[in-house]
DNA sequence: CAATTGCCTTGATGCAGATCAAAACATGGC
DNA sequence: GCCATGTTTTGATCTGCATCAAGGCAATTG
């Protein structure tokens, strides 16, 4: 089913400069040679827009670091309805060490490039030094208080308040990958299309679609094009998502 | 605002009987002296049913597992309107190394027992003593899936689909904490108010006693008692929670 | 034993969001 | 240019669950 296109070997930079795993996932604390190491099992692929890189319970014997694009991770039942799980940005990790095969679709709604380690050659390494295992579990720890904050969404939070919540989330993410500071003015692309906010938030598109349309007509939010989004007053935004303004928002 | 009551220091015993931290939780793997350390840094604490072990954001200056007893981690917004987001049974691990204070409402829904760790020299010894690393990394990528398969239950399934989930994973935890198959008859005791149910699933209570009235009347399920539970067939439960039979549903 | 309290059930009604349907826009291929 | 395909918007209608309301049942208390 997962059709790849494996792109290029890693080639041995000592700053890794290329690949974000250095600076948010595995290998931030690691010395040169653990870093030597990991150049070693680390390789590159690259999928399409709308490409699968692997369908729930395909054998995936690599664990993963996104370096650019954008991938979604999703759950889907016998009669199609679909529900995504997790959202994969830049610097973000898949995979779980320990277990042989995906547990989730795993498609990319972008272009994409995976920083990739060979499975079984990590987990040794992982075991030889604890860091990257610490390293881990602050990052599994993260993505399950966002897990967490995404079932508040789910359970309780009305359409209107859905929509902003998901919006608030990719500013944030992309403000910090930008480095720019999440409030005034805010530029940014929306990577998801309506079907894919909707099978995130529990919603159909239309309905994604109508509160879009009715937070532009608020000005809560900027449509220059479908995509890109503008939000000239953030507090305005998180005003909108039903959460304490100084909320946690993890993602 | 988070009431406590301390009862008895950890005495150290080598099986650690009492305790379930040796099977499930952080010192599966340890030797004898790793495990003496941890004794010194543990003490019970037990709660009545309804209790708050912890508001979000009080300081929570330990992590724990649970002893015997159910506890739940929940999250509220200013209105009221409330998400449950974990569900703890004997065994389950609370507490965030590395942070400082609770971000959940952590409320014991039975008279609860904990043992408890100070969390600075659990960090430290986690620091020297790599597989309790590993262990917590293991139960945390555990949580995240289960986390993962709540948010499918909230954002797609029916009320008749959510419910018959939730009874369908308390039946298996409570058959595998009891090593019953949970095949065949089963019978078992929810462990939740209607309203503790509804704030799992993203539901009112009156659904919830609504759906609970018609499984009744539809032979999934035999109510003795409001809570005491039978499940003639658990494959005829299985089928009415929207997932594939052979199914995850972690807990 | 009557009164109170907490939990649960059931009924009547309303509404947010689903569903069904159609059309407006893009974008790319030929 | 025209056609095909995919995405988005908007409208009309339907429905599953929420909401509002009342009453039942069991345990506890005075």
């Amino acid at each position: 089913m997962a059709r790849t296109i494996p792109i290029e070997a890693g080639s041995y930079t000592q700053d890794c400069d290329d690949c974000p795993i250095r600076h948010r996932a595995v290998c931030a604390r690691c010395e040169h040679d653990e870093l030597a190491q990991l150049e070693k099992i680390k390789y590159y692929r690259s999928f399409e827009a709308g490409q699968t890189v692997a369908w729930s319970g395909d054998r995936m014997d690599f664990v993963a670091s996104v370096v650019s694009g954008i991938a979604t991770l999703s759950q889907t039942m016998e009669d199609g309805r679909r529900q995504m799980v997790g959202l994969l940005l830049p610097s973000d990790f898949v995979g779980r060490p320990g277990r042989e095969s995906s547990a989730y679709d795993v498609v990319a709604t972008s272009d994409l490039v995976m920083c990739c380690f060979r499975k079984k050659p990590f987990e040794e390494m992982m075991l030889r030094t604890p860091h990257i295992g610490q390293r881990l579990l602050e990052m599994t720890l993260d993505e399950l208080d966002a897990a967490r904050e995404w079932m508040l969404i789910l359970g309780r939070k009305t359409a209107r308040e859905k929509i902003a919540s998901l919006i608030a989330i990719i500013a944030r993410r992309d403000a910090t990958l930008a480095l720019q500071p999440p409030t005034g003015g805010l530029t940014f692309e929306l990577p998801l299309t309506r079907e894919a906010m909707a099978d995130y938030l529990g919603l159909t598109l239309e309905t994604v679609s109508r509160q879009i349309s009715a937070l532009k007509r608020d000005n809560i939010i900027v449509l220059e094009g479908k995509r890109q989004i503008r939000i000239p007053d953030f507090d305005a935004l998180i005003e909108q998502t039903g959460d304490d303004s100084d909320g946690g928002l993890l993602v």
